[in-house]
DNA sequence: TAGACGATCTGCT
DNA sequence: GCAGATCGTCTAG
């Protein structure tokens, strides 16, 4: 069953967290590819140093941020690699929860075919690790790009739908790669699932 | 309009 | 473990 708009409008650490253990769906060229989320992150608009919103920023980047929840934030980054986000909390509210892993669940060979080039059989052990255990890697393997920014979540070609499992234990920790971001670093805004191989960095 | 930099990943050491 | 890749976005002037 598909997540629906009151599901994206609520607190961003909730979203955050509920999102672990839903499915991802995306509809490309005819064919589905799913994947479950492992690993997220949230990014607190005004009072979050790490946020491309904050204190209020409104930019040509950031407008989507402050737009419907369930709507898609994706932007460039570093140059070469896509990450994508989900818009919460409310219109007018900049709040958005970052995607950063991924479990592959179905059409795997299209997957490793859009980031390696070639089918899953013939990866490598190191490469079907690393298939989607990252935001850029993710964005790769799941053909996101910067055309799918501001697109509607509660529609029919990118949502996400309610997992099989939901049993599992969330670990709450700090936020990787916002050094920068001062006190805002340390802020335990990413949440994982205990023991899952896909999860970014333990 | 120029200059600095980044919510990352890869490949080499 | 670390540097390089690579360019859109933002800020200052």
């Amino acid at each position: 069953m598909k997540l629906n708009r009151n599901f994206y409008s609520r607190d961003t650490i909730t979203v955050a967290k509920e999102l672990l253990g839903k499915t991802l769906v995306h509809h490309i060229e005819g064919n589905k590819l799913k994947g479950m989320i492992v690993e997220t992150e949230a990014y607190l608009g005004l009072r979050d140093k790490a946020a491309h919103s904050y204190g209020g920023r409104i930019t040509k980047r950031v407008e989507t941020m402050y737009g419907l929840p369930g709507t898609a934030y994706v932007y460039l980054i570093y140059g070469m690699y896509y990450c994508f986000n989900i818009v919460t909390v409310k219109e007018g509210i900049p709040e958005a929860v970052l995607i950063r892993a991924i479990e592959p669940i179905e059409n795997i060979d299209i997957m490793a075919l859009l980031r390696y080039g070639k089918p899953y059989e013939e990866l490598s052990k190191y490469e079907k690790k690393n298939l989607t255990n990252g935001p850029g890697k993710l964005s790769m393997a799941f053909n996101i790009d910067k055309r799918l920014d501001k697109i509607n979540l509660c529609g029919d070609r990118l949502y996400l739908e309610h997992g099989n499992k939901e049993m599992f234990n969330i670990v709450e920790t700090k936020r990787i790669g916002i050094d920068y971001a001062e006190e805002a670093k340390d802020y335990p805004y990413r949440f994982y699932i205990e023991g899952n191989p896909y999860v970014s960095k333990l």
